[in-house]
RNA sequence: GGAGAGAUGGCAGAGUGGUCGAAUGCACUGGUCUUGAAAACCAGCAAGGAUGCAAGUCCUUCCAGGGUUCGAAUCCCUGUCUCUCCGCCA
């Protein structure tokens, strides 16, 4: 949610930089509603101190002509009142609706650009792995094992959904627990288990809503929805709070599921781990001073790398281009990983700095005691990472050739001693 | 699901029709005292908005939405949520 007086201070800048996510000036029609919705709110207001200057002249030792025509007067006020408070509340909804729909200011450091071409590869880490045989994809590798099996998951609940079993079961938890673990332990996360089911609010806290509810599920019960990432959760855990700014920064780590409606996805990715109605992911949700949110948002692109590299997998780091940049960021950050089953880099993290963008949206704010100073934090958030996309990257990275896969080094503690995953006679 | 109680500032908690944006305590901030600290004492301390160079002035807000009234934190209705007891359940 944008500042109105930012807006009206900065038509320019404003403008300028929603044009590079191809919006044509939208502060042309904020300025006209916003105009109308004060001079309303301004009549209203005249006409509300004259009535409370007119209450306050009630006295018992008035006559009952006077009582009756000061009555009168006050009811002539009241209808005024009305009609202009109607008015200025309906201009501040209408308003307000407009602000809704326009996504974050797109940060100077942002590359300018129309869609996903554009984006620019800052740096890549590790190196491709060498096979002496054709590697294949994960869906491949998982069903050789009888480890990934979708005649189960149709069976319940259609595409798009997976049943893993048994070691590769315990990868993914091995995986859960890993980054957790490197979370809170060694980047000073504090993990929090936390609703994956969220209200209306939740969701237009972090802007989701009101734009984007068709790649949601919504439940029929209340108004709760299931979450597409842990960070709606975390982010609003402080909707609506006024925190002490000694608390600063705030550093959130959950495992949760997540749920995707991949609405415009159809013929993508349509089997297997990578793009899945439900999938796990570990996330990373910091708040922060205006002044440190780029240093946080270097810090949590450490953290991303320091796992990937624990895990020995060659990714690369990519700046998204304004066009491709989501609602609510200025500034993203994907981490790809080297996928040989799939000869191509695929999307695993998503580091984003959302600015004041969400904490105005949820009013999310932050007090200086000291100064008595309140402001608007930034909020940042990022994946640690999804859990499917990664097992993908593991099967298909450390595959060997009789289709059996090497569990990577760092994992082997959280795998009961199991160092390599084989094709195995299941009984299901 | 049944019965009851409740929702007030950062927290706790008073307040049943005007003098209430709201007692008091804690916390916090500044000051006095002290070598320093603690204690004690004094003072300050809700948010959002309009207007103004500013000081200030004004409007709104005591869960939400309606209503009664010249006037509502206070009375009435509806909704949401929380707590206690019972039932059920992981």
């Amino acid at each position: 949610m944008h500042d109105i007086k930012f807006i009206r201070e900065n038509k320019l800048l404003f403008d300028e930089s929603l044009e590079k996510r191809n919006i044509q000036y939208p502060s042309k029609k904020i300025i006209k509603l916003h105009d109308e919705y004060l001079e309303n709110l301004k009549k209203t207001q005249d006409f509300q101190e004259q009535k409370n200057i007119l209450s306050k002249k009630f006295s018992p030792k008035m006559s009952k002509q006077e009582i009756v025509s000061l009555k009168k007067e006050v009811s002539i006020l009241k209808e005024k009142i009305e009609k202009n408070k109607s008015l200025s509340d309906k201009k501040y909804k209408e308003l307000n609706n407009n602000l809704l729909e326009i996504p974050n200011l797109v940060d100077d450091k942002t590359p300018i650009g129309k869609d996903e071409k554009d984006n620019n590869v800052i740096r890549v880490e590790g190196k491709k792995k060498v096979f002496d045989f054709t590697p294949k994809n994960h869906l491949e590798i998982g069903e050789n094992l009888s480890l990934l099996d979708y005649d189960k998951a149709i069976r319940i609940s259609g595409s798009r959904f997976s049943v893993i079993k048994s070691d590769l079961a315990l990868l993914n938890r091995a995986l859960i627990n890993f980054m957790l673990d490197i979370n809170t332990d060694s980047f000073n996360y504090m993990e929090i288990c936390i609703p994956e089911l969220v209200k209306t609010e939740s969701l237009i806290g972090t802007g989701q809503l009101p734009k984007f509810g068709e790649d949601l599920f919504q439940t029929n019960f209340n108004d709760l929805w299931l979450i597409p990432t842990a960070e709606v959760p975390l982010t609003n855990l402080h909707r609506e709070e006024i925190i002490n700014l000694n608390k600063l920064p705030l550093r959130y780590t959950s495992f949760t599921n997540c749920f995707r409606s991949e609405a415009g996805a159809s013929g993508k990715d349509t089997k297997g781990l990578m793009r899945e109605h439900q999938f796990g992911k570990v996330e990373l949700v910091s708040i922060t001073e205006p002044d440190n949110s780029m240093i946080e948002f270097d810090r949590m692109i450490d953290c991303v790398e320091t796992i990937l590299k624990k895990l020995d997998l060659n990714f690369r780091l990519v700046e998204l281009c304004s066009g491709d940049l989501g609602f609510s960021s200025s500034y993203t950050i994907d981490f790809e990983i080297w996928m040989p089953g799939q000869n191509k880099f695929r999307e695993v993290s998503s580091c984003s700095n959302c600015k004041d963008f969400q904490s105005r949206r949820m009013k999310m704010r932050v007090k200086n005691f000291e100064n008595g100073e309140i402001f608007y934090p930034h909020t940042l958030n990022g994946s640690s990472l999804a859990v499917g996309r990664i097992i993908v990257a593991i099967l298909e990275n450390y595959q060997q050739k009789d289709g059996s896969v090497i569990i990577p080094n760092i994992l082997k503690k959280y795998m009961k001693g199991i160092e390599i995953i084989k094709p195995q006679c299941l009984k299901i």
